[in-house]
RNA sequence: GUGGGUAUAGCUCAGUUGGUUAGAGCACCGGAUUGUGAUUCCGGGGGUCGGGGGUUCAAGUCCCCUUACCCACCCCA
């Protein structure tokens, strides 16, 4: 018999591991509705076509990580990043012209056909604000202040924000001119990486980790000497605005985003190193991708965080706490072996389901254990109150509530089984 | 996509230069006066050694292919 495998790069989120992932999504959601966020859920797939324009047709999303199928003729893709969809959403609601600015999250999976690696999987969750109708700097450091809050309500501290601006359109476009004339005439000395993203985004030439075209980089022209006044104004003004906020941004111009859409300030959040990666957060205005999308000509900044690398981070550092799940509050355990054991294992599903209508969660006994097995079971699993029904019991209409806690055992009446349970869970 | 590593019980791993019915710890199940949680002791179930092919009298062990995971690149959350 063939035996299946969760695809490639995908996982389950047992129940095990399930506290953990609802600390993260319980902290996205309450800091994003404390900063004023509200949820939104695109679909999952959009048209292949919204990422292309988005992302930018030769990122390496759109170029080789993109999770698409084909229906006549449509094009379907697999959201391989979150604000795509949710910029697409606020267009087609019309929010431009009733309500302009609108302060959006989301959190959930996101596809990108990778090597899968540690904290890099092809289905893998992302958590990410978008908020869209205006330039304000202050709106750029809110946004760095709410994930910055995101990972110190987790616990992570010694946090780095790295901060740089990209300029607007023409400044960037001067900009990547002059880098490009910069390396032109040493081009034949870059590495064999570098000679192809002199070709494909010459900005990345900065970012490449080899000390020969990082020598070669010396004296490379910087961005922030390319910003209008304007957008060198704008980036001031988000610097003080994290500033008065608490916050020490590590101004960074190598760092260079990966999708196409960003304009003015990027930012990222790493934290101590995990494994080839440290950045754990990313980010930054996008001005004209709400146009470019079809839609209103309006201003928007943003970012995403992803779950596994947090995890494995909180992991790491030992962040997580003891965190199990949750057991029912009580369990109905069954001692057969008598003259009628059917009407017994009647009993006890009745039993707990006259707990579940009173609000109390529990279980009944299914295996065929030794009433000793039961009690060692019943210990483990971390319930509150044990229910014992046996003949005897069944006979005289009562039941055995145990207190596992404090380890007494009362009888009570079937009739008052209920409201002895909730005053022993609520006491 | 490139380079390297790993794959043996549910989990963590032993397994000697190829040589009998493949082991340990933990976990699980049962028992120790027939209806009560710990510790201890005793016993038990469970693996076609990731999958496929090859070499050999003989393969968990050697060779090839394949799949998955891990690490480093690329890139990124």
């Amino acid at each position: 018999m063939k035996s299946y495998k969760a695809p490639r790069g995908m996982r389950d989120v047992l129940p095990e591991e399930m506290p953990a992932w609802q600390r993260l999504e319980a902290t996205a959601h309450r800091l994003a509705r404390l900063f004023g966020y509200s949820e939104v859920r695109p679909p999952l797939m959009e048209e292949t076509e919204l990422f292309t324009r988005s992302v930018g047709e030769v990122t390496d999303i759109v170029e080789k990580e993109m999770f698409s199928l084909k229906k006549g003729k449509t094009s379907l893709t697999l959201r391989p990043e979150g604000t795509a969809g949710v910029v697409r959403a606020y267009c087609q609601a019309g929010y431009a012209k009733r309500d302009p600015l609108q302060r959006l999250y989301y959190c959930g999976p996101m596809w990108r056909y990778e090597r899968p690696q540690r904290g890099r999987e092809r289905m893998f969750t992302q958590f990410g604000v978008e908020c869209i109708g205006s330039a304000d700097p202050r709106l750029d450091a809110e946004a760095i202040q709410l994930a910055c809050r995101f990972f110190e309500e987790l616990g992570l501290t010694g946090l780095e924000v790295r901060l740089n601006s990209m300029g607007d359109g023409d400044d960037r476009d001067r900009y990547r001119d002059a880098v490009r004339g910069f390396f032109e005439p040493k081009r034949a000395e870059l590495c064999e990486l570098c000679q192809d993203r002199f070709e494909r985004n010459v900005l990345r030439v900065l970012d490449c980790k080899n000390p020969s075209c990082q020598e070669l980089a010396i004296g490379a022209p910087v961005v922030l000497d390319f910003l209008s006044e304007e957008n060198a104004a704008h980036f001031a003004d988000v610097q003080v605005a994290l500033k008065s906020l608490g916050r020490e941004p590590i101004v960074d111009p190598g760092i260079v985003r990966g999708l196409d859409y960003y304009t003015k300030t990027i930012f990222e959040i790493h934290a101590p190193a995990i494994g080839a990666r440290s950045a754990i957060c990313g980010g930054g205005r996008y001005d004209h991708l709400v146009r470019d999308l079809g839609g209103p000509d309006v201003p928007a900044v943003g970012f995403a965080i992803g779950f596994s690398g947090t995890l494995i981070m909180l992991e790491e550092l030992g962040l997580m706490g003891d965190l199990k799940p949750v057991a029912p509050d009580a369990y109905v355990a069954c001692l057969t072996g008598g003259d009628d054991d059917a009407a017994l294992r009647r009993e006890v599903l009745c039993v707990a389901d006259e707990l579940r209508a009173a609000g109390v969660s529990a279980i009944f006994d299914v295996d065929e254990r030794s009433f000793k097995g039961q009690m060692k079971a019943i210990a483990k699993g971390g319930y509150r109150l044990a229910v014992i029904v046996g003949e005897d019991e069944l006979a005289r209409g009562v039941v055995q509530l145990k207190d596992l806690g404090a380890r007494e055992q009362t009888e009570v009446p079937r009739a008052d089984l209920a409201s002895a349970a909730k005053g022993l869970l609520g006491g």
